[in-house]
DNA sequence: ATCAATTAGATCAAAATTGCGCTAATAAGG
DNA sequence: CCTTATTAGCGCAATTTTGATCTAATTGAT
């Protein structure tokens, strides 16, 4: 076993534990009376639960020996929410030494995206949720603020690349890209000139006649040049 | 003492050791045949180190119980290079398990800003060493990464506001701002675009005759308004 | 075949941005 | 006082971007 400079090793000194908490992103798609609009992942709080902790939460779970940061997030999303096959992105380390009651404890806070169909097919509906935002549920601890830098960051990659997520599926109209980019970036986009900004990294799709009237919508899939 | 579903408590559970490493960055001035341009800060590591560790290595530390992150930083700055005061910013966490011989180790990769003279004026010599970017030194563990991690989010801040990391002191000119920014871009700006970009955010100074030929340069503070 | 509905995208004017040349202003040197 | 050196920033043309209007294309309904 290593030793430092002192010649102690590293499990002679007290360590925090270490949590990874998840902004699951979604579009709530629109509805006859509501625009799409962003959504997020909660889970239900054990019941044990007490305090500011009960209710309802993003899903989180402790970081176990031997898994990186990225396969507890996919191990948190499965067991609390049941669903699968995640790629988070870390957003912040929340680390005031007194933010959790239990003990010292660190919390990665991610960002991962799941398309809502998807979202709803996994989820367990027993114990979670999709909240519209912005929502005016009380959350514990940084949850409220994970939730705005996923945001942030979300509306940044959305700024500069068609649908880099994959909310949309294989293929798609530039009318549904404009809504799923107008539902992320919480206002209207010009359709020009949104148009103009993403054509050039999307591929022409044959169109198919929709079975109503009007001339139907190009479809497009994303082009493999700009493979995220 | 709380415990989870299981009945145990958070100490129970194995947890990782939890290292800080920080890019320091800085602009090394222009000489008479070199422009100015990034620079970093390297301390010495141990003489038992062995391996890829020998040598040198951004400052790090673990993190002690009671600490926040950015605290450990600080004493990791102050420790291996006599430097105070500073404000880190979280860039990305580390996190494969096997990143680090002596255990399970994340590293929490942080990236700070000092002008080269306050630098010089604190930095233990005999310890401490500042790095031309690039550079070919081979570093341990992930420090190249957290390097290029720093350099892209110091870019990117750069791209937006007059020096917001005041590399610059109290009062400069728009060429000595330019030339700040011209090493942290690491190219050439267009002199009337940088200054219809930035000059909103300066605040005009009286001008001082500078003891050389020509029409002394407008100085220029940073504006209140645009505090960082 | 004609009409209505819907989309694609060209065209255009206006606005915004960029970068260069140049002059006025202001200093020190002679 | 004149000359040289240096900066500030204006004026301008070129380029880019934006957003609106409008027409052509293409569908289903009649």
């Amino acid at each position: 076993m290593f030793t430092d400079v002192d010649g102690r090793a590293l499990a002679d000194f007290p360590r925090p534990s270490v949590a990874v908490d998840t902004a699951l992103m979604t579009v709530i798609p629109a509805t006859h009376d509501t625009l799409a609009r962003l959504g997020v992942l909660l889970v239900r709080r054990p019941p044990q639960s007490v305090g500011a902790a009960a209710g309802w939460a993003l899903p989180g779970t402790f970081l176990h020996e031997g898994e990186t940061l990225a396969e507890a997030v996919r191990r948190s999303l499965e067991v609390k929410a049941g669903v699968t096959g995640r790629e988070p992105q870390q957003l912040h380390v929340f680390d005031d030494p007194a933010r959790d009651d239990r003990g010292w404890v660190l919390s990665v806070a991610h960002l991962d995206v799941l398309s809502f169909v998807d979202l709803e097919l996994l989820r367990k509906p027993a114990n979670s949720r999709i909240v519209a935002l912005p929502s005016r549920l009380r959350l514990p601890y940084d949850h409220l603020a994970i939730i705005d830098l996923a945001t942030e960051r979300l509306r940044r990659e959305y700024r500069a690349h068609p649908d880099p997520r994959r909310l949309l599926h294989e293929s798609f109209t530039i009318a549904d890209l404009r809504a799923v980019h107008e539902a992320v970036a919480g206002r209207e986009l010009q359709k020009d000139t949104f148009r103009r900004l993403m054509i050039d990294e999307l591929e022409s799709l044959p169109a198919a006649a929709e079975g109503r009237r009007g001339r139907p919508a190009q479809l497009f899939g994303r082009s493999a040049r700009h493979a995220e």
